[in-house]
DNA sequence: GCGACAG
DNA sequence: ATCTTGTCGC
């Protein structure tokens, strides 16, 4: 079952808003926490896909066993687009749908995987971050770009990592998951620690350079979204189902 | 001022 | 993110 959610009445406009958001919420990160251990429970991944043409979004989240990466249970959500894509600011464009998504989930997500950063933003106050202190849940980062930050080419060995650095502060890991292929950049989102998010994601990249979550997430909001736009019926239907 | 810039 | 063909390789 696609739910649908509406933006929230008092989500920010501008990015001054978006900003003053942030300022606000990142003190309540929590950094003190070890994490659940890789390896059991249920790990999460969370994605979104977007037709900006009929200003649809689509986001998914699905549940794997850790252990086996099993699909243990998934669920989408359908909504507006409720910010535009200001580098700094992709939370704003994302979490709405994402959290009808992790609601719509008929078991705890344990750890949340997002696709893209934690502490590694300018503000400290990255998509993970704010997806965890909203939720409470432990999150993690994994991107696939290093952003604005510098870090030095891990050794060609899978499990291999180099610091992702903001001048010098480390604010994430470049961490190799696949041997020669170009690395991942890893921050902590919510309740883990770095160390904890890079071995997490190494438990969730077996055979491919992203974790497992991440593509299965994907693979999801993709589907959802072309089964709500692109699968038939005209544009305008399209956006009076939502 | 200009360019770069998670998704 | 999204627009897009064929192609190399596990």
């Amino acid at each position: 079952m696609t739910t649908t959610v509406p933006v929230p009445d008092d989500w920010p406009v501008t990015e001054e808003q978006a900003r003053a958001v942030q300022d606000a919420l990142r003190a309540r990160v929590v950094l003190d926490e070890a994490g659940p251990p890789p390896g059991t429970g249920h790990v999460t991944g969370v994605d979104v896909a977007y037709d900006d043409e009929r200003d649809v979004v689509a986001a998914a989240a699905v549940v794997l066993d850790a252990a086996s990466l099993d699909v243990v249970a998934e669920a989408t959500a359908l909504g507006r687009i409720s910010f535009p894509y200001v580098p700094g600011l992709l939370a704003f464009r994302e979490i709405p749908t994402v959290l009808a998504a992790l609601d719509a989930l008929p078991c705890p997500p344990g750890l949340v995987v997002c696709d893209g950063y934690g502490l590694a933003h300018p503000r400290r106050f990255g998509l993970a971050a704010h997806l965890g202190v909203l939720t409470g849940l432990p999150t993690i980062g994994v991107a696939k770009n290093p952003f604005t930050f510098t870090y030095a080419d891990p050794d060609t060995p899978r499990g291999s990592s180099a610091p992702l650095l903001d001048g010098t502060e480390e604010v994430g890991r470049a961490l190799r998951t696949r041997d020669g292929v170009k690395p991942v950049f890893v921050s902590v989102g919510h309740r883990i620690t770095l160390d904890g998010a890079c071995a997490h994601t190494l438990s969730l990249t077996p055979s491919h350079r992203l974790p497992e979550t991440t593509r299965r997430a994907d693979a999801l909001c993709r589907r959802a979204l072309r089964e709500a736009t692109g699968g038939g019926g005209d544009l305008s239907t399209a956006s009076e189902a939502i």
